[in-house]
RNA sequence: GCCGGGGUAGCUCAGACGGUCAGAGCAACGCUCUUGUAAAGCGAAGGUCAGGGGUUCGAAUCCCCUCCCCGGCUCCA
């Protein structure tokens, strides 16, 4: 057959002539393309494996090892070969599924007893046993029966093949599995996993693997479901970057902000006080309180109204919002009073509502946005509590529009800006990613058309801020569709921050209405919005991305005197007046310590300024400055600093990422 | 809530086959030192070993229950 022959190109035009029955990897070869590491091969669109045959006029490019598909394969591969050790090792052990995630892989099993974890030391030893030996994977297409029958032993196999059908129709008779073929010049005795594919092309391609953890997982994420064994391992292109994601790793750690709120005197989360709520101590308090005063500053500008509403309230309000119903499980348990039932508040709407009710409105007032700082409790499950990041008492910087279906699109385009201006002002940059939440399958209220009108509203503003926005499907709020925001902080991990939610329910369940230009009652829409999402949740992530380095206008203290002697003090204490007189949180180290080690603590606190004075300054009235990071500058004019000081406080100018970590 | 791992002084941690195992460093307190850029010296003090029950002659150590924390799952701002 070798008369025969076949022509690929790759994408950029080159071409090249094959024999027959040539590879995926024959043609990258023949095309120069394979430089580096390639893991597979993406032929016409479709990621392959480098031992595909390739058809005559294919366009094949390379997927490198350091490409996210790449790594996606890699740890797909490596999932595999973890599955193959612990079946080596525990010869019961079911197994289920085993994607890869974002920065590594998982693989659960149903195993009679939990991993421990010298037992995934013995999975990992056995896991570069299978890498050295070398061990092909080939690809195989069964039908469903012949797939039934090999996996007869692996309920959780069989159930995903039971389901082939269902989900790609008469033409899903076929289900591919890859062996590794465990003796390359043997009898061909292969370890086998139902799978898709792609995968490397031998498990010696494997460049670098940890694995990381076990934790329970339900099956296929049900918690009626049975409860898996799942270990997470990470799998990477080099020993480098694999040495690199588990130093940024290290380093998420050390940022911890239950670790640094300590540390750092922020928060306290006393036992006393029941798990998930926090004390903001005096340091803490004052970042929070910068956060809080910007804010409340900004809303106003923006032409928000404040109000103020208590933490509890009749239960029949939740009862009216349907907050009982489809939110019950969340809320505290109520207090019986003079025959009443009191509950804490979950959510501020039903409140603002009622302050929207409290007289007639006219269409002359909308939009009417109220907002307020406004604290609500949420009887979390006790195993998903986390410091300030899910807390059981926390406070939203909630308002609520109340607007006319016309004025839709524009209040959401004007909270998206918002929300964006937010980020910037906090160092976090413009939003990672925007997501258009839709309704859920279940237990949500309203119908199609009011869903389809809000989602429709939401995507054309999200549209219009030019941002890039992806659909999640499902994730709306049991009374609405929404849109969150998602940041990425100084070492590059995301989090979901501010969430607009559009809302033709409550104003319905509440009776709302103003009066149109015809005279007649109208129902507005609502739109809840909190783009910090919560203050705890947003100083935790602040505190995080700063690693406790707050810009100076966060800064507990913004400047602190450091006296070489005690004769210093007196000008030290002029110093901390001269600063404190200008609105400056400046502070003299009158500590009986040395001076290096009041510049260790200072510098350890990261106070963005230490002042050092001695003699000469004091003779001059003069500064050394010791900034945070970079370089000291002696004999600076007191009042020269000041306003310096003064000036990137106003600015509120966020320092770079990486200063003072 | 579920699976797994933990809880020793304010903090970080040692001690754990049951028997001088109640320990260290830092912080806090007292005294001395008065200092020119990331830890001065000395002293005294500090703990129902998370709480409760059990096994034992004897429990920080073994067993049970509860509380709290951590990593995940589910859920979420």
């Amino acid at each position: 057959m070798s008369e025969q022959q076949i022509v690929v190109k790759d994408p950029q035009g080159a071409s090249a002539a094959l024999p027959a029955g040539a590879s995926a990897g024959d043609a990258l070869k023949a095309l120069g393309a394979i430089r580096g590491q390639v893991l597979a091969a993406n032929v016409d669109g479709q990621v392959r494996d480098l031992g595909t045959p390739i058809s005559d006029g294919a366009t094949v490019a390379p997927v490198p090892a350091d490409s996210d598909e790449g790594r996606e394969i890699l740890r797909h591969s490596v999932a595999h070969i973890m599955a193959q050790a612990v079946t080596d090792l525990f010869t019961d052990a079911k197994f289920a599924i085993g994607p890869p995630i974002t920065d590594g892989f998982y693989y659960d099993f149903d195993v009679a007893e939990p991993f421990t974890p010298e037992d995934l030391q013995r999975i990992e030893d056995r896991m570069h046993e299978i890498v050295r030996a070398d061990q092909v994977f080939r690809r195989r297409d069964l039908s469903k029966a012949e797939a039934l029958e090999l996996f007869a032993d692996q309920p959780y196999k069989l159930e995903i093949i039971e389901g082939v059908d269902e989900a790609e129709g008469a033409a899903g008779q076929v289900v591919s599995v890859y062996e590794n073929v465990r003796d390359r010049d043997g009898d061909g005795q292969a370890w086998v996993d139902l799978c898709r594919g792609p995968h490397i092309p031998t498990t010696k391609w494997v460049p670098a693997f940890a694995l990381q953890r076990v934790a329970g997982a339900y099956w296929r994420g049900d918690e009626s479901n049975p409860m898996l064994q799942r270990i997470y391992g990470t799998a990477w292109e080099s020993r480098k970057a694999l040495a690199a994601h588990l130093e940024q790793l290290e380093e998420a750690r050390k940022r911890d902000h239950r670790k640094l709120g300590r540390q750092l005197e922020l928060v306290a989360f006393p036992e006393e006080l029941g798990p998930g709520i926090a004390i903001f101590l005096p340091k803490g308090a004052i970042v929070r309180k910068e956060m809080e005063d910007w804010i409340r500053a900004e809303t106003l500008q923006r032409g928000y109204q404040p109000v103020y509403t208590p933490h509890i309230g009749r239960e029949e309000l939740w009862q009216i919002s349907g907050h009982l119903e489809n939110y019950g499980d969340l809320m505290f348990p109520g207090m019986e009073v003079e025959a009443a039932t009191y509950r804490l508040k979950p959510m501020n709407c039903p409140f603002h509502i009622l302050a929207f009710t409290s007289r007639t409105r006219s269409y002359r007032e909308l939009p009417l946005r109220l907002s307020e700082l406004g604290t609500v409790y949420r009887y979390e499950r006790s195993g998903v509590v986390n410091g300030l990041l899910r807390a059981r008492g926390f406070t939203q910087d909630d308002s609520h529009i109340f607007c006319r279906p016309e004025q839709l699109v524009g209040e959401i385009a004007g909270c998206i800006t918002f929300a964006r201006d937010v980020l910037r002002t906090f160092g976090l940059g413009d939003p990672s990613r925007v997501a258009v939440s839709t309704r859920p399958a279940q237990k949500a209220i309203g119908t199609d058309e009011q869903w389809a009108h809000g989602e429709a509203a939401l995507k054309e503003a999200a549209a219009a801020s030019g941002l890039d926005y992806t659909i999640d499907e499902g994730e709306g709020a049991f009374y609405g569709p929404k849109i969150d925001v998602h940041a990425r902080d100084a070492i590059g991990r995301e989090w979901q921050l501010s969430t607009i939610q559009v809302d033709f329910n409550l104003p319905a369940r509440f009776d709302m209405a103003y009066t149109g230009t015809d005279g007649a009652p109208h129902q507005p829409i609502m739109v809840h919005r909190a783009l910090f999402g919560s203050i705890e949740r947003f100083f935790a992530v602040l505190l995080e991305s700063t690693a406790g380095a707050f810009p100076a206008w966060l800064a507990p203290i913004q400047a602190v005197v450091v006296p070489i002697a005690d004769r210093h003090h007196p000008y030290g204490d002029q110093v901390v007046a001269h600063l404190a007189a200008q609105g400056l949180r400046a502070e003299l180290d009158d500590s009986d310590e040395t001076m290096g080690a009041k510049i260790r603590r200072h510098q350890i606190a990261k106070v963005p300024y230490q002042l050092i004075v001695g003699d000469d300054e004091a003779a001059e009235r003069t500064v050394s400055v010791r900034p945070r990071a970079g370089q000291q500058r002696k004999g600076v004019a007191l009042d020269d600093f000041a306003a310096e000081l003064a000036r990137e406080v106003a600015a509120r100018e966020a320092l770079p990422a990486s200063s003072g970590a």
